[in-house]
DNA sequence: CAATACTAATCC
DNA sequence: GGATTAGTATTG
């Protein structure tokens, strides 16, 4: 994975786009020294500092393009990326340059092209991370409310479970019935006897009717 | 082309 | 006045 920098404090601030900024001016630069032969065992092979000091003092090419030249280079840029031959030596003739400098201010431009590119994405990126980070804590939030709400039914549950325990403890079940039923019939025979020898006999008084009921029956 | 050297300009 | 920035150029 690449190295990317996480600093909170690398923000839009320091985004490589800005740094492009070309300022309008033009400078007498003295020009580069041709590298020589010297190879250094360590660092990168340098240009020769004596070389440019010898041909700044004698004046020579400019080092920045002027703001004149950056427009019209951006110009071109704009409309295709890549330089044939034929469009950098017109380019090179109209600015007055060396052929090979337009070929590197493309090169050069890519690069910076490029790295504007990386960064739009990555802001890109970043919103979406943004707002994903957002709707996650929402969704959280949720996520509590939810489940405040099921704790609060299943509470509701385990009462009506508890009420209708205890209705159903107390409660005539059809058992009951049956049995009740059962009974009453049994008790409908006797009766008929009680009735039919009340009818029989006349008592008038329960008292003596049930003397005589008792000592008939039992 | 990527990496980076180089350096004027600018910042702090 | 040293660190940083920005643009140009070189090297592999």
């Amino acid at each position: 994975m690449a190295a990317v920098n996480l600093r909170p404090d690398d923000d839009n601030s320091t985004l490589i786009s800005h740094l492009y900024n070309p300022e309008i001016y033009t400078q007498m630069l003295p020009q580069q020294g041709t590298a020589e032969g010297n190879k250094p065992t360590k660092r990168r092979r340098r240009r020769s500092r004596a070389k440019e000091v010898a041909e700044a003092a004698a004046g020579l090419k400019k080092r920045k393009l002027s703001s004149e030249q950056v427009k019209l280079l951006e110009m071109n840029f704009g409309n295709e990326h890549k330089l044939e031959t034929e469009r950098k030596n017109r380019l090179a003739s109209e600015l007055g340059l060396d052929p090979s400098q337009v070929a590197i201010w493309f090169q050069n431009r890519r690069a910076r092209w490029k790295n504007q590119k990386l960064e739009h994405q990555y802001s890109m990126l970043k919103k979406a991370h943004d707002s994903a980070v957002l709707q996650k804590t929402h969704l959280q939030s949720e996520i509590e409310k939810l489940k405040e709400q099921l704790a609060e039914a299943k509470n509701e549950i385990q009462k009506l479970v508890e009420v209708s325990e205890r209705n159903r403890r107390w409660s005539v079940t059809m058992d009951d019935v049956q049995a009740a039923a059962c009974w009453g019939e049994i008790l409908m025979e006797e009766y008929e006897d009680v009735f039919y020898s009340m009818q029989e006999n006349n008592y008038n008084e329960p008292v003596e009717w049930y003397l005589n009921y008792m000592y008939t029956n039992y």
